[in-house]
DNA sequence: GAAATTAAAAATTTCGAGAATGATTGATAA
DNA sequence: TTATCAATCATTCTCGAAATTTTTAATTTC
């Protein structure tokens, strides 16, 4: 493979990469609400054929990052101050359950993690408030801020809410991308991770619970400004 | 469109039926644990290409009621008591959260509703209480029960809930089937119902929850004899 | 000018063939 | 007999073209 190739990266991928790229691009807001998916457009992005595009389409309907209309295709849902609050409640009930049990089953090996992931986190946040140009940025604190949350209720013991979570922190972060200026970034996050943390590490649920609610709840103080309900 | 296309329902299926058709086959327990799902197979039950089946398998597989790995295709979960009691859980903290946000925000429509529900999923089990074979009943059943359970938290205000509820409630049924006789029917069943209803019809939603808690109860005491959990 | 009909364009869906990959069988040798 | 490897078979994956449907544009009619 010649060093010309290396520019050429959609050269090759599979269809995980593609659902991967599709849905970091949803919840960064570079593909806005409203517009249609073509499979035929979309496959000059990634150098296959619209067959595949279509079937990584499908998938990410299923998470619920598309809509699916039966023979009028894909689109990006619209983003909606109603649909934001669903998703986020349903993600606190979710979060705060897998966490209280995290806590009540996690080791030290699990602690230890989560101080690093927060840790990460915290570093990347602070950096971030005094930014020039935050969507440089916007990426890699989305990875490090799933992997805080994803951290924090990774020893609750059932895969099924961990995956539930996953689904529900891209789709949170879609809807806000949509809604509010910034992709969602805020001051505020950086006290609120370090209460969610000092409470999982002081092995108290309901204070873990409450951290979580807090960190949510900018929502119903402050609500977007452009965030008609349609 | 003329009469006689009506009945022939069989010649052109579109997804969404062959989708119902498989998820069924495999909540009654036909598509049993650990055999493989080959496009090229199933393609003669619906009379359609490969493709389309491979589509729907995806489907499929993103409500986790079948197993994909690449290049290796599909496959029926297997059924562990393991998984079965962690999408009891799962459903039990769900169903609770959404049931009593209806009982705080459903109307006497609703209340109707749930109890119309009620009376033929009732009229269902105590019928199937003597029946002969128990088999030919199990759809109906399943419809009815479902139909019991949705009713419940349709006024919740969420469709994630619901939504959530409505893929739960199917692989619940998937791994029941796969690892107790009778399809997951009991005796005790229309009494539980009955105590979910008559806690909702009281607007109590701890007690509805409680009851909720006693309808999957039977899993604790009495666990399945061939539920190795491999 | 507005509404309804018709024609053209674009997008979606279906499908079967060929390429790529994994699984199976059988032969050979230790 | 057991293990290794090669050849064979079956299945999955990808793709572009044909068929169906929807959307857009143009035309006609009231």
């Amino acid at each position: 493979m010649t060093a010309a190739a290396k520019t050429q990266v959609t050269d090759h991928i599979d269809q995980g990469s593609i659902y991967d790229s599709i849905r970091a691009r949803l919840a960064e807001g570079e593909l806005k609400p409203g517009k249609r998916l073509k499979p035929d457009e979309l496959r000059a992005d990634y150098g296959c054929s619209a067959s595949a595009i279509r079937e990584v389409l499908f998938r990410l309907a299923c998470g619920r990052f598309v809509d699916f209309e039966e023979q009028r295709g894909f689109r990006v849902p619209e983003a909606t101050l109603k649909r934001l609050l669903e998703i986020r409640d349903f993600r606190v009930l979710i979060e705060s359950e897998a966490a209280a049990r995290s806590i009540a089953r996690g080791d030290m090996e699990w602690e230890a993690r989560l101080n690093a992931a927060h840790h990460k986190l915290a570093h990347m946040e602070v950096k971030m408030r005094h930014a020039q140009r935050l969507r440089e940025h916007i990426a890699i604190w989305t990875r490090f801020d799933w992997e805080f949350h994803e951290t924090l209720v990774s020893a609750c013991g059932s895969s099924l809410l961990q995956d539930t979570l996953h689904d529900l922190f891209y789709q949170y972060r879609q809807q806000l991308a949509g809604l509010v200026p910034d992709y969602g970034f805020r001051e505020g996050t950086v006290d609120e991770h370090k209460a969610i943390l000092d409470a999982a590490l002081a092995r108290n649920p309901e204070k873990c619970a409450e951290a979580i609610r807090q960190h949510f709840s900018f929502l119903d103080d402050d609500p977007p400004s452009s965030a008609g309900t349609v």
